[in-house]
DNA sequence: CATTACGTTGACGTTAACGTCAATATTGAT
DNA sequence: ATCAATATTGACGTTAACGTCAACGTAATG
């Protein structure tokens, strides 16, 4: 059986390489809302996967807002046909959006290999003429 | 011969959609620099690609600063050796951070593939069952 | 048991990336 | 020439995403 892990706010903190009041933020923000234990904050698994997800689109440029809705796409109240209706409208919409930055992406890493290409040229070049004039 | 086309302000604004507050506030920031005609500001062709790649940044989550460096990568004053090896390890140190920024966005457009199939299902789960209900 | 480490809630500060006036030229069409 | 549209330079305002104290309570450890 699996063993119910539960993270103190230090233990997320460190593991993902952010401060507790980052943490502490995004619960204001309402993108996390862990149990407590009095006063202390007791994390489950699942918060520790949705503050992966949050730093994974922070990463893609999101904002905390579109993380927040794209948290409730993996983890929703699903229960009428109008909700679900929407929610799958949702995630065309932001597949499509995705689409787009993987686009701008692919470019963006074409352009950089060919300056990198053009560079590595240039640089050969430069140290051939130096050898050659020293040669001479 | 090619027509040696300039812009102002307000075709740039206009044509990329965003205000000429914005575009002044690149110049501030150094990273368009128009020559002017009195005190009106003409851009030039490498203005409107220098803005475009400005954009396409922003889409990626770069920072203004990040894509100052990017510009700075494929327009750059090379000279010397030691200049052109920076310039080649920044457009590898690049390359890397926007690789992970690819795999990223690979697995979040797979979650929200497998998420829109997910209420797909249910959706059609909730009208075949209403249907049976209705046809009983 | 005393101290040190860790936790909590405010509250205010900061930076990036613009928005929003205001006051003042300049330009372009009539 | 004139009059609306567009330009310019300040200067201050705003929002997101935290940072940075302060003042306090709790936990664990030698």
């Amino acid at each position: 059986m699996p063993e119910h892990k539960t993270y103190k706010i230090s233990d997320l903190a460190t593991e993902f390489d952010i401060t507790t009041r980052t943490i502490r933020f995004y619960e204001e923000k309402g993108l996390l809302s862990p149990t407590r234990l009095g006063s202390t904050r007791i994390y489950q698994p699942s918060d520790r996967v949705k503050l992966k997800l949050i730093l994974r689109g922070k990463r893609l440029g999101l904002t905390l807002d579109e993380s927040l809705d794209i948290i409730g796409l993996y983890d929703p109240a699903h229960g009428n046909v109008d909700q679900l209706q929407k929610l799958i409208t949702k995630c065309r919409e932001k597949r499509t959006q995705l689409e787009r930055q993987y686009h701008d992406l692919e470019v963006m890493m074409l352009d950089l290999r060919n300056a990198e290409k053009k560079y590595k040229v240039a640089l050969a070049d430069v140290i051939s003429s130096h050898k050659t004039k020293v040669n001479v």
